[in-house]
DNA sequence: CACAGCGTTTGACTTTCGTCAAACCCTTGG
DNA sequence: CCAAGGGTTTGACGAAAGTCAAACGCTGTG
C-alpha cells in the first residue's frame, strides 16, 4: 500500500539526494525503515545521551556537521573526525570501549535508523549494502588520511590539506575554485590538532602569499590550486628537492 | 566435493583462528575462494605492485603487521595506519585517490582474496557480513582514535594510547601486564608522528618514574596500569584538576 | 540601536619537540 | 668469530608552535 514516502522523508538529503542510502533502497523497505526510525535536529554543541546511543545507535546525517569529540582529563579536547551528509554513522558494540562523543558542530538534521530494519536491509538489498559499505570505507580512509595530516608536522601542511578535503566533498554543488569551510576556526583547530591562533596566522600566511583570498570567514577562494597542493604535500620549497633514493621500499611482484 | 580446506588454507591464520573472515564461511565458499585467491609473504619493506592491487585489491592478514604509508614531497614519510591479524584491507576504488602505499614492517602472511568471490560471499552468508562488517568499523574507529591521539599534543601521552592500543590487540595471547610493541622504534615513531629519538626519550621518562619497565626492546612491562593509563587521558598532574564546568555541551533528550 | 558575549586575530614570550652529531648495540653474513 | 651495517640511544642546540593577554569584530537579543 504505501510506496510514497512518509512526509518526513520527503525533505530528507538521505531521500532526496542521488546516491544515498535511503534513495537507493526500495519504497517499502523506505516504508519500513522510516516507521521504526527517528528524526531528530540538533543545535551546536548538542549530542544523545548515552541512553539514546544504545537505543539508536546508527545515525545518518542529512545536513550539517556532526564531530566525533575525545576528551582528555585535563579539559583539552580534540576532534578526531568529522560526519557530513550521506554518512551513516554505526556505534553498535563501541560505546563502551571508545571514550568520543558525538557532538553537532552546526545545526544538523539526522536520522536515527532502527538497527533492526538496518540490518535487515544491508543484508537482503545488495544496492544497500553497496552503498552503506562504500561510505564506510570512505569513512575509513579519511580517518587514515587525517592521520597521515596529523603527523605531518607543519601547521600550513595541515591547513592546506584540510582545504582540499573540504573540497573534494564539496566537490558537485561549488564552482572549482571555491571552496567552503564548514566548521569554525576553534573547530577546525582541534580537528587539525592545533590552537585557533595557529590556524589564524597558517590563514593569513596562505593569504600573503596570494595562495588564497578569504572572502568570508568560511569563503576560501583558490588562487593557485598547484601551490597549495605543494604545500599539502609537504614541499615547502619552490622547487621539488626529494631524493628519490631516500623513498624506496621492495615491490612484491604479482604470483 | 571438497569440502576439506585447501593445503594453502589449512595453517592459514584466517582460517585457523576463531572468528575471522575464512572461519566463519562455509567449506564451500572457503573452498571456491581458495581457488581464486593468492597466498603471499612479504618481508619487512615489501609492497604490491599498482598493477597486482589493481587486480586484488582486497587484502587479508594472516600474520605479521601491514602498515599504511603516505610519502610527502621531501622525503618525510608518515605511518598512518597498522594493519595486523584478521585485518581485511578493501582498496577498491580508492588506488587513485588515496596516495598511500601498503607496505609491510614484518614478515607477513598475506591472502588476496578474489573480490568476486569475496562480494558473492558478502552478499549471501550474514555470518560473514557481520564478521567483516566488524572488523571495517574497528579499522575506522581505530584510526579515529589514533587522530584523537595525534592531536593530542604531548609524546608522552601518544606513547602511552599506543601501548593500551597495542594491549587491546593481543588481549588474550599475552599475560595481563605485559605487552608486545609489534614494530620498530623508527616505525613507532613515523605512526605517532614524532622522532624516533623522541620515542626513545619517552620510553625513557616511563621507566624512570616507575611505569613500565622493558625486559627488551619489544617486551614492555606495565608496572603501574593507573598511572600509565592517566598518561594516556592527558592528566599530567596526580590529582585530577579537571574543571568540569569546561566540558559542558547540552544533551539533546530522547525523541 | 546598543549592548553583551563569544569567536577571531594579533603580538610577545615560553616550551616542547625536532635536528644534528656521535656513540652504542644488536643482528646478519662472511 | 669478527666485521659491517642498520637501528637505537644520548646529548646539545634551535625552531615551530603553544600559551598568555589584549584588542578587534561579528551576531543575536532586549
Amino acid at each position: 500500500m504505501a510506496v510514497k514516502p512518509k512526509v518526513k522523508c520527503q525533505k530528507c538529503a538521505m531521500y532526496s539526494e542521488t546516491g544515498l542510502f535511503c534513495d537507493v533502497i526500495s519504497p517499502d523497505e523506505l516504508d519500513g525503515l522510516s516507521d521504526e526510525s527517528r528524526t531528530a535536529t540538533l543545535k551546536r554543541g548538542e549530542t544523545f545521551s548515552g541512553e539514546a546511543l544504545t537505543t539508536w545507535p546508527i545515525v545518518a546525517v542529512a545536513t550539517g556537521v556532526l564531530s566525533m569529540q575525545h576528551l582528555l582529563e585535563d579539559g583539552r579536547k580534540s576532534i578526531a573526525a568529522l560526519f557530513m551528509q550521506g554518512d551513516i554513522i554505526d556505534l553498535r558494540d563501541i560505546s563502551n570501549r571508545n571514550r568520543g562523543h558525538l557532538i553537532a558542530l552546526s545545526t544538523s538534521n539526522v536520522c536515527r535508523l532502527s538497527p533492526a530494519m538496518f540490518q535487515r536491509i544491508m543484508e537482503s538489498n545488495p544496492d544497500a549494502q553497496h552503498v552503506v559499505w562504500r561510505n564506510l570505507r570512505d569513512q575509513t580512509f579519511r580517518a587514515i588520511d587525517h592521520s597521515a595530516d596529523l603527523s605531518k608536522k607543519q601547521a600550513l601542511e595541515k591547513l592546506a590539506s584540510f582545504i582540499f578535503e573540504c573540497r573534494h566533498r564539496q566537490a558537485r554543488n561549488v564552482s572549482e575554485n571555491s571552496v567552503v569551510i564548514p566548521v569554525r576556526r576553534v573547530d577546525l583547530a582541534e580537528y587539525l590538532g592545533m590552537q585557533p591562533e595557529t590556524v589564524s596566522r597558517c590563514f593569513r600566511n596562505l593569504e600573503e602569499r596570494g595562495i588564497v583570498e578569504l572572502k568570508s570567514i568560511k569563503h576560501v577562494k583558490l588562487l593557485s590550486i598547484p601551490a597549495l597542493r605543494r604545500i599539502a604535500n609537504g614541499d615547502k620549497n619552490p622547487v621539488n628537492l626529494r631524493d628519490p633514493a631516500k623513498d624506496t621500499f621492495k615491490i612484491l611482484s604479482f604470483g
